[in-house]
RNA sequence: GCCGGGGUGGCGGAACUGGUAGACGCGCCGGACUCAAAAUCCGGUUCUGGAAACAGAGUGAGAGUUCGAUUCUCUCUCCCGGCACCA
């Protein structure tokens, strides 16, 4: 009699199995095909929570499946364990960020291990370790002495309460999310990384990486958002400096009717200085935050300067404006408006009573009235002196040399990407390596004095990073000329952590370099798994430092992620799950109630991984009952002893179709795993079989022997999903070897041969019968076939069959 | 606002290349077992009409292409992700 379905022991002895056989660590084996499979490393937030359990359960899956293909798969584990919660803990607890770190990551790293996650965890890396992050410490000095590096002012939001930095996501609606202050922009000097030196070959890229979704692909490349344009200047009375623009309309040129510029640009500033009104608004803009999406939906304000620029072509005066929708940082901080030929200019326009002028009409002929809207199309030019007649392309080109033979503008390529700010006013991250020095400016760390190491041993105020009052931090002699210097306080954005652990894992126990010839083997990684709202940022940023690393002759690939799965969120009552709305799942309970296979068998079965998957705590039982059945199954029939050796030439009916099922459904699960990855209809189709077997009645030496076969295929291919359950069942079916080192089924063509198949009929294109047809019938067979079925020949009648369309193997449909 | 994705039974989802809409599971209904309940097993389950056979309707809304549209095109609408300092 076999024993009833006990997660909690049968769990026990797979762990325990794979712990002590240590069957997930691997070295580098020239005669083995790798696999990489790697999912974005947790923040160590406390617990796991579902979005963990399903983004790591799907990257299991494909790294035990993987396994059974016979590759030698590296599946990696660590901590992205720099960043802010790491600080708000240790205000609201007063436990150093340090410590509230390493405690979330030994709980953390506990319940993977119980969730039965195929780990090496002998490459475990944890990125707010020194032996870690010297190495991109090391990088940066490395590419400042490379000019690939560079400081310049940037926007932050100030707090003017708590006199700290804000990020983005602590200031709402406007203010201070603690203080409740109204945030300002303020503009302080920080790093910068020149991802835009790399623009064009991320761009270009995209184009060579079938492996990544389209979606995130057109992401990026808007993103990048490369255009081609005319960079132009307008001299401005009285002033020595020219306005600088760039605009992909040179043809709309003349429909210029006034320049705007960022209230922090300085010929506002200037303005300001006489006059009271201009004050007031520049100092109304700055407090506004500096997100795009901010600027994009604001009402768009602005006020004349009572200055004006010179039209570089026709003369003209244009005035100046100020606006709050030009930012400083962006771009040169100006832009020019051609309200008749643009949206936005448009709206401004009209609000602030601006000249709307038409400088392009229709190509063909019609009459438009620009004063009811903005005319966006490419035409031919009228109100444009010597340019006049000309279609979008002549005059594109007469404009450019014309600007080109002046020497006041040229044709050039502009991109939308803007290079990466890494500096962060805060504590709980990587030290930047820079020291200041009176005489010698910003002097990076020496490589042999690297890592520059943050002190782990803090007060934790939340006014400003605790470096700021640690001398024994900030006092260091320069490395240039020995005289009294001032570390670097801040630290770096961890998008930079993030963008090269990839690599690190290949050899993450190397003092001498940050990589090693283990990288050569291991990289790119084959399969990458996260969650979408990663799809520009930090794969942008961590393509970049692959081509870096590469540059640096680190590694010898151009891309480090072949394949990429993006995987969707896991909701509660339609929403997203989190603490605020008190709605959250905690993995733990469930996998102490069920066991984490019945947790792993849910979130797979549930939705496919890029779609969002709606939490449902009945259907984790009905996961659980799946579990039991399946387990009963197994066990009733290994009740019934050993079975004899299949002859297929003896099969009756009935044993033939459970045996086609058999492999129908392992060359359905395998695509659906192997390519497809839909997780959730491979379960089904093994639910499928189940059932079919569950259906077969038939105690026979042969029946008996078909149903091995059949239960074999389902256990080896759910053992992905529930590795702990198909580790015990294996042996309950006799066998010696551990599942863990067997190969995947195998199809076998000749039980998939069919000679009879159902063919659907329809009537103008709606459902009238259905006809069994022998496999090799002739189109003409089939349609004369059809159209003697008795429902058909209602819907027929005395019609006139005027079509009949025949798809082999699926359906007629007669057109009457 | 801009970029990307999505909307299918009571619910999660399936339908892969334009060809049977609703696989599989949940829930619900009925039955078996039980003194009873739980568990388990068997059957039914898109809606409307019908005892049934079967018919009509139906994939966010509206149009279009097609013999045939959940699938392709256009317009609209709602929801989700990203917008450079959340990770």
């Amino acid at each position: 009699m076999s024993i009833a379905y006990d997660p909690e022991t049968v769990e026990k002895n797979a762990r325990e199995y794979w712990e002590t056989s240590r069957c997930f660590e691997v070295v580098e084996d020239k005669n083995k095909e790798k696999f990489y499979c790697l999912t974005m490393f947790p923040y160590p937030s406390g617990k796991l929570h579902m979005g963990h359990v399903r983004v790591f359960t799907i990257n299991d899956v494909i790294a035990r499946y993987q396994r059974m293909q016979g590759r030698h798969v590296l599946q990696p584990m660590g901590w992205d364990a720099f960043g802010m919660p790491a600080e708000n803990a240790a205000i609201q607890r007063s436990v150093p960020p340090a410590q509230w770190t390493y405690s979330n990551i030994d709980d953390m790293r506990a319940q993977l291990k119980r969730l039965g996650y195929a780990y090496d965890w002998t490459r475990e890396i944890t990125t707010c370790r020194p032996e870690y992050y010297r190495w991109e410490q090391w990088l940066f000095v490395t590419l400042f002495k490379k000019g690939l590096v560079y400081r310049k002012n940037a926007i932050v939001n100030w707090d003017p309460v708590d006199q700290t930095v804000l990020a983005n996501e602590q200031v709402i609606d406007g203010r201070g999310w603690r203080s409740d202050a109204l945030v300002e922009r303020r503009e302080i000097p920080q790093w910068f990384m020149k991802i835009t030196a790399y623009a064009d070959e991320l761009l270009d890229g995209l184009d060579h990486m079938p492996g990544w979704p389209d979606s995130v692909k057109i992401m990026q490349r808007n993103w990048i958002g490369r255009s081609e344009g005319l960079e132009l200047s307008f001299e401005v009375q009285d002033e020595d400096e020219p306005l600088t623009v760039f605009t992909t309309r040179p043809d709309t040129l003349f429909g210029v009717t006034y320049m705007a510029v960022a209230a922090e640009h300085p010929l506002a500033e200037k303005a300001a200085a006489d006059n009271a009104d201009i004050a007031t608004f520049i100092e109304a803009c700055k407090k506004m935050g500096a997100a795009e999406a901010t600027l994009e939906t604001i009402e768009k304000k602005g006020m004349p300067l009572g200055i004006s620029a010179l039209h570089p072509i026709s003369g003209e005066q244009v005035p100046v404006w100020v606006a709050n929708f030009v930012l400083m940082s962006y771009g040169t901080g100006a832009v020019m408006g051609v309200p008749g030929h643009d949206e936005r200019d448009w709206q401004f326009a009209k609000k602030h009573g601006l000249p709307i002028v038409q400088v392009i009409a229709p190509s063909d002929g019609s009459d438009i009235e620009i004063d009811a809207a903005a005319f966006l199309d490419k035409g031919v030019l009228i109100n444009s002196g010597d340019f006049n007649g000309l279609d979008f392309d002549a005059a594109v080109d007469a404009i450019t040399k014309f600007f080109e033979a002046s020497g006041r503008g040229s044709w050039t390529i502009n991109y939308r990407l803007r290079d990466w700010g890494v500096s962060r006013q805060r504590y709980w991250g990587t030290p930047i390596p820079i020291i200041y020095c009176d005489d010698c400016d910003a002097v990076p760390v020496p490589v042999d004095q690297l890592p520059v190491v943050l002190p782990e041993e803090v007060e934790f105020t939340g006014h400003g990073s605790p470096l700021k009052d640690m001398p024994e931090f900030i006092n260091v002699a320069c490395p240039q000329c020995g005289k009294d210097a001032k570390r670097e306080t801040d630290t770096f954005d961890t998008f930079v952590e993030s963008s090269w652990y990839y690599a690190r894992y290949t050899g993450p126990d190397n003092e001498q370099a940050m990589l090693d010839e283990r990288a050569a083997y291991w990289l790119p990684v084959d399969q990458y798994t996260g969650g979408i709202e990663h799809a520009i940022l930090h794969l942008l940023y961590a393509r970049f430092f692959h081509k870096v690393l590469r540059d640096e002759g680190l590694i010898d690939t151009n891309e480090p992620f072949t394949n990429l799965l993006t995987q969707g969120m896991v909701l509660k009552d339609g929403g997203k799950m989190s603490k605020a709305k008190g709605n959250t799942v905690d993995p733990q309970g469930l996998i102490d109630k069920f066991g984490a296979d019945t947790v792993r068998l849910f979130m797979m079965f549930a939705a496919p991984p890029e779609q969002a998957l709606e939490w449902s705590d009945a259907g984790v039982q009905g996961s659980f009952r799946f579990l039991k059945r399946f387990w009963n199954t197994v066990g009733e029939h290994a009740d019934g002893g050993p079975v004899v050796e299949l002859e297929l030439d003896s099969l009756t009916d009935t044993q033939k179709n459970l045996r086609r099922k058999t492999h129908q459904t392992i060359a359905k699960i395998s695509d659906d795993i192997g390519r497809r990855y839909t997780f959730n209809t491979a379960i089904a189709a093994a639910m499928e079989l189940l059932n079919a077997v569950n259906r077969f009645d038939d105690e026979s030496d042969t029946g008996r022997a078909v149903v091995h076969e059949a239960l074999e295929a389902v256990v080896l291919m759910l053992s992905p999903v529930v590795p702990h359950a198909c580790h015990a069942l294996w042996s309950v079916l006799g066998h010696a070897t551990p599942i863990i080192d067997m190969a995947w089924p195998k199809v076998d063509e000749q039980a998939l041969v069919r000679d009879v198949i159902e063919i659907v009929v329809q009537v103008n294109g709606k459902l009238r019968g259905r006809i069994s047809v022998p496999i090799d019938a002739d189109n003409d067979a089939v349609s004369a076939q059809a159209l003697a079925d008795p429902n058909v020949q209602r819907f027929v009648g005395k019609n006139e069959v005027l079509r009949t369309i025949v798809v082999p193997g699926r359906l007629v449909n007669i057109v009457v």
